[in-house]
RNA sequence: GCUGAUAUGGCUCAGUUGGUAGAGCAGUUCACUCGUAAUGAACAGGUCGCCGGUUCAAAUCCGGCUAUCAGCUCCA
């Protein structure tokens, strides 16, 4: 007999032998029913995998993230399956759960179509009728070598060979599929009530573009109809968001196909949202001790050499120039931090002067691939809040404090401070090409960005070879309507361009030191964080953000004195202000206002004309009755000042 | 850069197997002077993304380019 501990803590005794499938069976029958897989001692299971010590068990079901993860990991197979059937040719390649479905990816001379995607479909509702049980089992590695080299699956044979050699070696079988796989699985096909495929892309064969591209086929799956339904109704909500299209309908930026890639042109209302942010932050950056700086957008290669961009990122710059014909070689900046550096440099340094802390509202230039630009997200020119600190290692840690401090400010004033995480990006060892090569300084700023971060006590997830080439990041990601996900903010300690520039200041001693220099963004680019308000607030910005405040709307032309005085009083306030003076209906003003997301629309007629007020209707509570202009200057003034969301 | 798809008036979209373009909305003009999400009528607007090829004839077929979209890779 063994002894097993239940999720709830209780204690129960099994025969050894006993599979997890007859624990989930012994507690109820409706667990057992809606039981995906298990955990034995926080590692994920089978529900036949068979018990034979002491152990904890927890049975999952679809609400559990490993729940979800098994039972899309089975969609996947059943999708491989039906892929098998109906293009044998097709060879398999890998396919995982990931965040709301799975993919797997193939490689196919044949192109699959929409039309494919259907039949592939059909296939798997075939597979899912038929019950297939999905059973495991194990074979050594040689044999799992044959047994793959026997199936003609390429990329099978590749990740096997690429395992330790003590490596336990498993595959999943339902019906004529068989599939090497570390699973774990769902018991059956059956269980798959309602899946969807959703479309087909390319991706890298792992994930390296000097490898073949092969096809990637995404789909979705739920144990009910109706949550796929409510999933995929989600999705097309979510959609009805994205910046791209609603920042073109409502005149926010534009494109044209003669400017190029990447170069959005930002019209009024765009860029008086841009400006108005701008405004905000450098008064804000002032306020908390930063000085501004203006520096030149293009500088020679000189420079470049120095701070290594030559070196580690001249892909990625527009240089102009040949050096082979002996021409002044210039480049755009794609970053401003040597330019800053400069100013730094400019003099001799003392202690006494630390920290520096230098903002500039810096437009950058990169060169994007030409497969990257995407909306005003990923551009090839943007303004970005730049700015470097400067600062004694002592201080490192108090300022690293302020500059999030300050990052925080700026997301919960933007209102979005539930909707980004944080993530420590770390760099790769083995990536020699792309990262300065001083693997000491790496592990030791590492390190002590990773007790800064701690001390903070901020929530962060780390991720690999996710660091700029001289120094690792604090990142504030989020996710665009379509899940991706960007990074909107950085912070970064530098260890490495403060001695390439060899920047030094005077400490106490009367000895030279090296100081620590923190790279930083405090709201981001505007282009990519004004792609990010518009998809938050569906284009409905609050007002403070809002290009157009007040939109003035004349029941008939007899009003338009009047309106026209309003307006100017208005003006004079600095509210922004239009005037509809269309000979429209009143309902069709309200409905284009309305349209065009104007937090307040103020209608007037012959009553509001007498008793000199304004009929206030609000974007998002309609009809609000009359009040005097005063009264709603006041009113509206307060919510800019406050910068109500 | 790679894989796949798309490109028709300002916008959303029709356009059957090749026979020189059509609607709604927006726009202009006129009438209506109207109270909280679309008043009516008339008019105007397109070398069908660009370049080349096939053909008696190309929006439609073929090739190249440009731009856009989804994904990969890369990245703020």
């Amino acid at each position: 007999m063994i002894n097993v501990t239940l999720k709830d803590g209780s204690k129960k005794e099994y025969e050894n032998g006993t599979t997890l499938k007859e624990v989930a069976e012994s507690i109820s029958a409706g667990l057992a029913r809606v039981a995906l897989a298990g955990t034995i001692d926080g590692e994920v299971k089978d529900l036949s995998y068979v018990l034979e010590k002491d152990c904890e068990v927890s049975l999952v079901t679809f609400n559990d993230e490993e729940g979800k993860d098994a039972f899309r990991h089975t969609s996947s197979h059943v999708l491989a399956q039906a892929v098998k059937r109906l293009f044998p040719e097709a060879k398999l390649a890998i396919g995982p759960s990931i965040e709301n479905g799975y993919y797997y990816d193939f490689d196919s001379e044949k192109a699959f179509t929409p039309e494919d995607l259907e039949n592939i479909e059909k296939e798997m509702k075939k597979i899912v009728k038929e019950k297939l049980q999905i059973e495991r089992f194990e074979l050594p590695r040689k044999e799992a070598i044959a047994l793959m080299k026997e199936k003609e699956e390429p990329y099978k044979v590749e990740l096997i060979e690429d395992l330790p050699e003590d490596a336990i070696i498993s595959f999943y079988k339902q019906g004529e599929f068989l599939d090497l796989c570390a699973g774990p699985h769902i018991p059956s096909t059956d269980k798959i009530k309602a899946f969807k495929l959703l479309n087909v892309a390319g991706a890298y064969w792992r994930g390296s573009e000097k490898n073949k591209m092969l096809q990637r086929i995404y789909g979705t799956s739920f144990t009910k109809k109706s949550e796929m339904e409510e999933y995929l109704h989600r999705l097309e909500e979510a959609k009805k968001r994205d910046h791209n299209k609603l920042g073109r309908q409502l005149d926010l930026f534009m494109t044209v196909d003669e400017i190029g890639q990447g170069l959005p042109l930002l019209m009024p209302k765009g860029a008086k949202v841009v400006q108005t942010l701008q405004r905000f932050v450098e008064d804000e950056e002032e306020r908390r001790g930063y000085q501004l700086t203006k520096t030149p957008f293009m500088a020679k290669n000189d420079l470049y050499k120095i701070s290594g961009h030559w070196d580690h990122y001249k892909e990625g710059m527009f240089v102009l120039g040949d050096e082979e014909n002996d021409d002044e070689v210039l480049a755009l900046r794609p970053m401003t931090c040597p330019f800053q550096f400069m100013i730094y440099k400019s003099k001799p340094r003392s202690y006494r002067e630390l920290p520096l802390r230098y903002a500039e509202t810096s437009t950058l230039f990169r060169n994007e691939a030409s497969g990257e630009m995407h909306g005003l997200i990923r551009v090839r020119q943007f303004t970005i809040s730049e700015g470097h600190l400067i600062c004694t290692p002592d201080q490192l840690e108090t300022e690293f404090r302020g500059v999030v401090d300050l990052v925080n400010y700026m997301m919960s004033t933007l209102g979005i401070e539930e909707d980004i995480w944080y993530q420590f990006s770390k760099w790769d060892p083995n990536n020699k090409e792309k990262y300065i090569d001083n693997p000491k300084a790496w592990e030791h700023t590492q390190k002590e960005m990773k007790n800064i971060l701690d001390n903070l006590g901020i929530d962060y997830v780390e991720a690999e070879g996710e660091a700029a080439f001289y120094g690792p990041k604090l990142d504030i990601q989020f996710r665009n309507v379509h899940g991706k996900e960007d990074t909107i903010i950085t912070i970064q300690i530098d260890f490495s361009l403060p001695e390439r520039f060899d920047m030094t200041f005077i400490d106490k001693d009367n000895q030279k030191k090296r100081p620590y220099v923190i790279h930083r963004t405090s709201i981001g680019c505007y282009e990519r964080t004004l792609a990010m308000l518009i998809e938050k607030y569906a284009g409905a910005f609050p007002t403070w953000l809002a290009p157009v405040q007040v939109k003035l709307l004349p029941i008939v032309d007899k009003q338009h004195e009047y309106v026209l005085a309003v307006k100017d009083k208005l003006e004079k306030e600095g509210i922004r202000v239009e005037a509809d003076l269309r000979n429209e209906k009143i309902g069709y003003k309200i409905r284009e206002a309305q349209l065009e997301k104007v937090p307040y629309m103020l209608v007037v007629g012959d009553k509001e004309l007498e008793a000199n007020t304004v009929a206030v209707r609000s974007r998002k509570d309609g009809d609000q009755g009359s009040i005097s202009v005063d009264a709603f200057i006041e009113k509206i003034e307060a919510e800019i000042e406050n910068k109500e969301r």
